[in-house]
DNA sequence: TTGAAAGCGCTAACAT
DNA sequence: ATGTTAGCGCTTTCAA
């Protein structure tokens, strides 16, 4: 072995000069039958192949990104929350082009922390990832800067990038909040809740700003105290609806802003007496199989995911510059709760 | 910069030579302020650093990993499909210890295609990643056994590893079932079917030995055509239920396998008449809140998750030998749908 | 067909 | 306090 003193505790990997010395060849022959390189004698690439199985000898493909000084053939993806049904979809997408490119995928989860994002996307940075796809939280952003000039593809998904232009992959937020809101209008709804994720978040801003210019297009003025916004919390959403579904004049209908709010909902409506009609942004699974099958505005996680990839793969293969912002649509889906009358 | 001509289009990151003749210090200096050593002037420090960011430099780790020959801080997670909730649950908790533990995840869905698993995780190795946590398909794992002579740590989770014997959590698959159909057992149910996944999958395996094992101790005889084993895909479930449902003497209940096709089970039966009871094996995301909320034995893949890798890392900070098999309870949870009498 | 030498970006060990 | 040299495991270049 190449480390001398083998101590048992301390497997030692053999590199290419062992492999070299154990098969009585040089180094660079080793090199030559490892990738399949032409120029060496069948007999000696078979006694290669030998000590390489026999050893247990693995090429280290960082010494050898080194001194290629190629792309390392791996993709960085930053997210919210992997167990996020919406992001776990995206984030099976994204991988599946990932592999379909012969790449590796590190993932990082940021917890809507941008400390943690930033720790994160610096480490897949200083591991030399070829690009990053990544679903921003609301800070600057303006510390990737020398990534993206040194070369770092960058792709944002789901939500822009406060602080850097970079190719964007977003949903049909603003519209798909005023579609849900304007068909509980269609049902005749005036005093329509809004719960949504905490307003520093994008997409949360943009879907309540949907809501209100569907409110406002439909002439009907919103009562601010309709309004709640925040993390998915099961007991600020008991607060929120005991405040929306008691007093005088209580909200006839519920427009939520993503997945996660919608179930906390659902959860709560489960144990109350009130039926208010419901719309979600965001599908979500057995959405259709509730008492009362949940009207959705859905996304599409997976279109979002495998194209933002897309658009990080054609960069990387030298696409030129202008950074792109592609829209996904969503769409209304009626099951049932969005159809409640007032 | 170091690479001489520097294309427009090729962006070429500064190295730390690069950053050295900038500032008009020597290698070693600059190595010194960025990883925080001692031995460096405050002034010549500030100067230092005021050229690193300007010219956007950042330390290349792999570099950094060779020369010192320490261990990456990174590890490999190995599993089949990461928008099945099951596993991005897992994925989540493992994603957790590993940063606790301040290293970076590569993740990889096998999606049950044993040639697929093997190259990614050769990847991660020729990556030299410190460890693997994998849920394992059912080929033999024999070729990870140099990697795993090598150092790399390995630790299965969800299923064993054909092949290798290494450290294991698994739920207690056959119990929970078991636990399942003897409850259906104890509604009455006599003729009860069940439908796994692919019986070459350890779980499935396992499982429909626990429902056996329950029917045998109740002392009721099992009618191989009550059993279904094979992929949740929504047409064969169908087929299926027309089999098991029809017919002069359909089952009264049913035993599912797994949360994917329990859910195909639940969307057929909306579609049909019958109401036989039903159990499922793995809890899933509004279970409670359906029409008739659904029984179902539930696995903990958070605690199997953080097991898997708190597990992985004592290996790593030095746990001696005997590789652990860790069995992580499943409990029943009535909810409804298992108590339908026959 | 084969291999010796140089060097990728960095750090350890040893100067100065 | 600072710099020089060697070398991690590999590939590239060039010579034999």
């Amino acid at each position: 072995m190449s480390a001398g003193t083998d101590h048992p505790g301390v497997p030692i990997r053999p590199t290419m000069k062992d492999v070299a010395a154990a098969a009585g060849v040089g180094l660079k022959t080793v090199s030559r039958v490892v990738n399949g390189e032409a120029g060496v004698s069948e007999e000696t690439a078979r006694r290669v192949r030998a000590v390489i199985d026999q050893l247990g000898f693995r090429r280290n493909d960082g010494a050898r990104l080194l001194r290629q000084g190629a792309r390392t053939g791996s993709v960085g993806l930053l997210l919210e929350d992997v167990a996020d049904p919406f992001y776990s979809q995206l984030s099976r997408a994204v991988e599946e082009v990932v592999r379909a490119h012969g790449a590796l995928l590190l993932t990082g989860s940021s917890a809507e922390d941008s400390e943690r994002e930033r720790a994160l996307a610096l480490g897949f940075c200083a591991r030399r990832v070829d690009g990053l796809v990544v679903v921003p939280t609301s800070a600057d952003h303006g510390y990737l800067a020398p990534e993206a000039a040194a070369g770092t593809a960058l792709v944002c998904v789901d939500r822009p990038m406060p602080g850097l232009d970079v190719d964007t992959v977003l949903a049909d937020n603003r519209a798909g909040a005023a579609i849900g809101t304007a068909h509980l209008l269609r049902q005749g709804h005036r005093r329509i809740g809004y719960l949504g994720d905490a307003p520093d978040i994008f997409t949360a801003a943009e879907r309540l700003a949907g809501y209100r210019q569907a409110m406002a297009d439909a002439g009907h003025p919103v009562d601010e105290s309709w309004i709640a916004m925040g993390r998915p919390d099961p007991l600020e959403v008991r607060f929120v609806l005991a405040r929306l579904l008691g007093g005088p004049e209580p909200v006839t209908a519920l427009m939520c802003g993503n997945n996660r709010t919608t179930v906390a909902v659902l959860r709560e409506l489960a144990g109350r007496q009130e039926r208010p009609a419901l719309v979600g942004f965001d599908d979500f699974e057995l959405a259709d199989l509730l008492a009362v099958p949940v009207t959705v505005v859905a996304q599409d996680p997976a279109l979002m995911g495998r194209t933002a990839a897309e658009l990080l793969f054609r960069r990387l293969h030298g696409e030129p510059a202008p950074a792109q912002h592609i829209l996904v649509r969503t769409r209304l889906i009626p099951r049932g709760s969005g159809e409640i009358p007032p």
